[in-house]
DNA sequence: AATTTTAATAAACATTGTTCATTTTAGCAA
DNA sequence: TTGCTAAAATGAACAATGTTTATTAAAATT
């Protein structure tokens, strides 16, 4: 029964080629621009095609979402084997502002984009990527503490700061909102102010 | 002469009847829905009209984030009659967070949409309604300093930390991107946070 | 009343996401 | 090889979008 077999390895092999096409074309042009008759036309389908590998387009962007989750995870987990949690911290907050200026149409996708999430709506799915990272925060934090290498605080409250004090910085580079300091400047200055805000913490 | 007068005022009440119509539509059914033809369909005139008052779409749309803007401003302002500048950053922090909750929608449009800052950008315009109000910020943390009620630290960085944290906070709250905590305890826990914040800034 | 200027529109264009009836292709049995 | 079945792929259509342009209607001026 070797036939259903390669049948499903055909059928992976052509969700993959729609899926790298897809991320490509988005990498280069945008969300916009990637449109489904531009994918089809550039493999060489038909865009109806592209309707029996993908429910519709939120879902294609969904497993593109999903696939730069996964990379961002392995991304973030290198810095697991840093014993000191504290080192470890600052680590964390150094790959995720190279992730997200390496990357900053994925990390939109990822962290902005409303399309992502409403294909997880509407598939009555959970979303478990967007959580799975920020626990590794959150166990980082709670080492810290632990340590006592960190001022005793609620859990939540300060892993929730210092995402939101990266995500908030990030997002508001990409979509052109602090326009009022040099291009260039801004990465510098989000490091800084990270040093800062670990300083801040430190017990 | 009143007949130019009047064209020109005939003019303005066409105009703030498509702004006023369109936000009205942005507020109950978002951007994608807000279409040019509903708006005309609404209006009682044709879609090409719109264009006799507004370049395009993303025009029309930076109106509204400009009146936004405004709107914010003044709320934001409320808080400068505290004198003591740590309860007026407090404060600050309050109306925001109240303002983001309170129209997320215009939220969205003012710190997180792209089409907005895409018209200014093609209109070779500067964005002054931003900075102006990281300016409030901005001016009360200086004051914190010089009252020596903050701890000494650069004061970029300590403006865009807090406002990059609020902003990360709430962007990923209206985002659904906080969805591992109930929706009920986000701005508790935001407040909270702020609080948190704060306190380890104080001097 | 005739002319000029302004305002408004209807119709078209080029896109988009999506659906469905039809055709092509592939796998298998006689 | 020939027929039959099931799956894969498509062409054509639908509804909706933003936008432009030539044409018509209205208003103001002479």
């Amino acid at each position: 029964m070797g036939v259903l077999e390669r049948k499903e390895r055909e059928k992976q092999e052509m969700r993959e080629l729609i899926l790298q096409t897809a991320t490509c074309m988005f990498l280069e042009e945008g969300y916009e621009k990637t449109s489904l008759r531009n994918i089809a036309e550039k493999i060489e389908y038909s865009p109806a095609t592209i309707y029996l590998y993908f429910k519709d387009k939120k879902e294609l962007f969904y497993a593109i979402h999903e696939r730069a989750f996964e990379n961002f995870f392995v991304h973030m987990s290198s810095a697991e084997k840093i014993i000191n949690p504290m080192q470890r911290l600052r680590r964390m907050g150094e790959l995720y502002i190279e992730f997200a200026f390496q990357n900053p149409e994925l990390y939109d996708l990822m962290f902005i984009m409303r399309a992502p999430m409403e294909a997880i709506k509407e598939s009555r799915a959970e979303w478990g990527h967007g959580p799975r990272s920020f626990e590794l925060l959150r166990t980082t934090i709670i080492n810290c503490m632990e340590a006592k290498l960190m001022k005793p605080m609620d859990i939540d409250v300060a892993a929730l700061s210092i995402f939101s004090f990266i995500h908030g910085f990030t997002s508001m580079t990409i979509r052109d909102r602090l326009i009022m300091y040099p291009k260039e400047s801004l990465r510098p200055l989000l490091e800084k102010s990270l040093d800062n805000m670990i300083d801040l913490m430190k017990a």
